[in-house]
DNA sequence: TGTACATCAGTGAACGCGCGTTCACTGATGTAC
DNA sequence: TGTACATCAGTGAACGCGCGTTCACTGATGTAC
């Protein structure tokens, strides 16, 4: 989803194909990359992954993919910039991991549990975008990939209700109207699956799993949670 | 909880008597202010709310407390220090925030609910503080003043137990052995509070308000979710 | 009661570092004619 | 098919800034005798 463009994957082809042998390849750096924002947005994750949210800076990013530091900022702006682009690409995996479990459920009952594993799934495989995706503040919202792949995971998790969707959305929100109840529904799985991703992530489980007999990590508390516990609605008494 | 020492808030009001009139107490300016580590906490929480976490140095602090930009590492050693105090600070005030709310209610089934009303309302009133005492890895772990407010902040949301508090810890730990299924509940009691917060806090949850009927702000869909959304144990189907 | 001294609290100059930003530039590509 | 030109992609030097850190220092307090 980052970088429709022309540019995508054609060119570095065409860049190889006229420096054929591996001496060539190596020697001969062609001054176009040809896909730099894709290779960049991968630099970026390796710094992420390394370094922490803290390391990630423009200079930082063209270090890893070996440009010169003012490249970045040409294809992204600046550091929300690029931020942003990770946040949008992990909230389309995101959205994958979820979509990849509910699709395999028969039983549509069981479609918010295996939602909730496809979201806990993508935050153990990837704990520094999870954490850098809830860093809201750090990014540029009006960006249009960032605001297209909230959508994409909001009604991936939407997926919760089953077969019948929420309406179609109207203008750049990303659901159309809905009752009071439903949205409350929602909010409270959401809130439930991105409480226990992010407490996951955070180690702040480790304690408590320590503590708890019959549990050796974390992640065993986390799926415990998801198979054991039900959200449901209704007045209080 | 902070510098519990005999430094405490004594001595700048001897300094004050020693400087009479008003004109004399701009002036004369003692040397010695007497209780810097609280003021520069304070000036911290002011510098957090203005300019956000990325905000938060040493010399920010320095700058609002008024002082020179080498005082706060003479108390805090560095930046994970300060934020370290903060933080504790911060888990100190939400822990009574939740024992406000659960003394309130009678009856001891509403405890759940009091303690969660006890959260939300804390993030609701300080959302920079709760945000960064959500980023863990900023911290310094060690810091006994961050591990006695996380443990005081865990018992006070263990409190979803009714009238019996889990067994008592033993050394570091937060908890005494605990059967896994009350962990399992905890786990999930915790997710969900902490997941309604950290979505409240970072406007996440501000766009499926807007799409839901009845519902004005993201505040009261959260208050919705924790009044009629209910978490039960038990084995999935 | 006084004196000497150790310790604590806070200052301010100086340093090196990594950062984002600007700017004039070069290399490569695409397109109009 | 060729040529000219506009545009895009990426470079590298230079800049100013805020940061944390070090260091020698001064002011104030507490304590031993």
């Amino acid at each position: 989803m980052i970088d429709k463009s022309e540019s995508g994957l054609a060119q570095p082809t065409r860049a190889r194909k006229r420096a054929a042998t591996p001496t060539e390849k190596e020697q001969h750096k062609p001054y176009h990359h040809g896909s730099l924002p894709q290779a960049l947005l991968q630099a970026a994750e390796v710094v992420l992954k390394r370094d922490g949210i803290s390391g990630l800076s423009l200079r930082a990013i063209a270090r890893q993919a070996g440009v010169s530091h003012t490249a970045p900022q040409h294809h992204f702006g600046d550091t929300a910039g690029v931020l942003s682009e990770l946040a949008a690409d992990g909230f389309m995996r995101l959205s994958a991991c979820i979509a990849n479990r509910a699709r395999d459920v028969q039983d549509a009952s069981e479609r918010p549990r295996a939602i909730a594993r496809g979201y806990i799934e993508f935050a153990k495989h990837n704990p520094d975008l999870m954490r850098l995706m809830s860093r809201g503040e750090m990014f540029d919202s009006e960006r249009p990939s960032l605001i297209e792949a909230r959508r994409t995971a909001g009604l991936a998790l939407a997926g919760v209700f089953g077969d019948a969707p929420p309406a179609p959305p109207s203008g750049k929100h990303t659901f159309g109207p809905m009752d009071a109840s439903r949205a409350v529904a929602l909010t409270a799985a959401w809130a439930y699956v991105h409480g226990l991703a992010l407490l996951l992530v955070d180690g702040r489980l480790d304690g408590l799993a320590a503590s708890a007999e019959g549990i050796r990590h974390a992640d065993d508390l986390v799926m415990a949670a998801i198979d054991q516990v039900q959200l449901s609605i209704g007045q209080a008494s």
